[in-house]
DNA sequence: AACTCTCGCAACCGCTTCTCA
DNA sequence: CTGAGAAGCGGTTGCGAGAGT
């Protein structure tokens, strides 16, 4: 008749369950996990409950807040230092799970695949649906692209200026790179690589604090390009410096010069961050802060973008 | 209005590491 | 030292909400 004592109940936690597992924790503290189904408190497993605890009962964490573009930042830096090792970076950002951080990673990683993804021309058939040509102008292309391993080298490769905003934007530094995916069908556009024009300043700013990287090329813009103001604002951010170590690093987070990395331990104030009136009205893309590189990009920002010839056709 | 797609999130699974008898 | 159980962690899945068609 009633429910068999080994019966493990799954799925959505209750308000009940929680309370139950509130109460425990308070009297035996965070631990002792198998024992509320032991004593026959909940039908979850120990395992269930921490994870409902750490999750999502636990004080001070920062449920139902979006990830602010400082917390961002941190994920991105501390991923490209420390790899996928999400609960080391939850432990930087307070209020924030390893779930939290594990999820905000893949689902922008994911996001960030498929426009990618769908910048290839042999996908382009999947990419026409939502939007419009985005309105980009680029004004000029500079040089020939070269190819070397040298950052200042770099500097005089192929690169492009535009007309977009970001250049009233001192805070962005202007360049962009992509991954050096081990997965060799991550791009169907044979690793064509971007590269976005950087002013003299900043570019030798950037250059005396980034690690040297290969530099994906933007691929050499068709003549009159128009990107709507969406698309721009996306290209803006992706010469955001962060986007470079997402990049350039993220996929080595074992290097020894790990160093680089500007971050150390915890930084900064989330909580802070988080209650912040941007971050919890929606406003946290307000042009007049530093951008959230990753947010909203348009599915076709790079439908005009050309396929460049392979580094070994040069 | 119905359907599809995408996204964010909660929760589970399986493996590894830790603790303790 | 060793083995069993507990705890921790990272990957994956499933679902609901919202936006787009």
């Amino acid at each position: 008749m009633e429910a068999k004592k080994e019966e493990i109940r799954k799925g959505p936690w209750k308000a009940e369950e929680d309370e139950v597992l509130i109460n425990h924790v308070k009297k035996h503290g965070p631990r002792d996990w198998s024992s509320i189904r032991s004593k026959g408190l909940l039908h979850r497993t120990g395992k269930s409950c921490r994870l409902r605890w750490v999750n999502k009962l636990r004080p001070n964490l920062k449920n139902g807040c979006k990830f602010s573009m400082e917390e961002e930042r941190v994920v991105i830096e501390l991923q490209a230092q420390f790899g996928n090792k999400w609960a080391k970076i939850a432990t930087y950002l307070p209020g924030r799970t390893d779930n939290d951080v594990k999820n905000f990673w893949s689902s922008r990683q994911k996001r960030l695949a498929r426009i990618l993804h769908s910048a290839a021309p042999s996908s382009s058939k999947s990419q026409k649906v939502k939007r419009d040509v985005p309105a980009f102008h680029y004004v000029h292309s500079v040089e020939a692209p070269t190819f070397s391993s040298s950052l200042e080298e770099e500097s005089s490769s192929k690169v492009h200026s535009c007309s977009s905003s970001y250049t009233e934007n001192p805070e962005a530094v202007r360049i962009m790179t992509l991954p050096d995916m081990d997965r060799p069908d991550f791009f169907s556009f044979d690793m064509n690589h971007f590269q976005l024009e950087l002013d003299h300043t900043e570019k030798d700013m950037f250059i005396e604090s980034q690690p040297q990287v290969s530099f994906p090329q933007i691929p050499e813009p068709q003549s009159g390009l128009i990107f709507s103001p969406e698309s721009q604002e996306l290209l803006s951010r992706l010469q955001d410096p962060y986007f470079l170590d997402m990049f350039g690093q993220a996929r080595a987070p074992e290097l020894g010069n790990g160093s680089q990395l500007s971050i150390g331990p915890p930084f900064y104030d989330p909580v802070v961050s988080c209650t912040s009136a941007a971050a919890m009205d929606g406003s946290s893309n307000n042009p007049a802060t530093p951008f959230s590189f990753f947010d909203d990009f348009p599915d076709n920002v790079f439908d005009q973008i050309e396929k460049l010839p392979s580094p070994s056709d040069w």
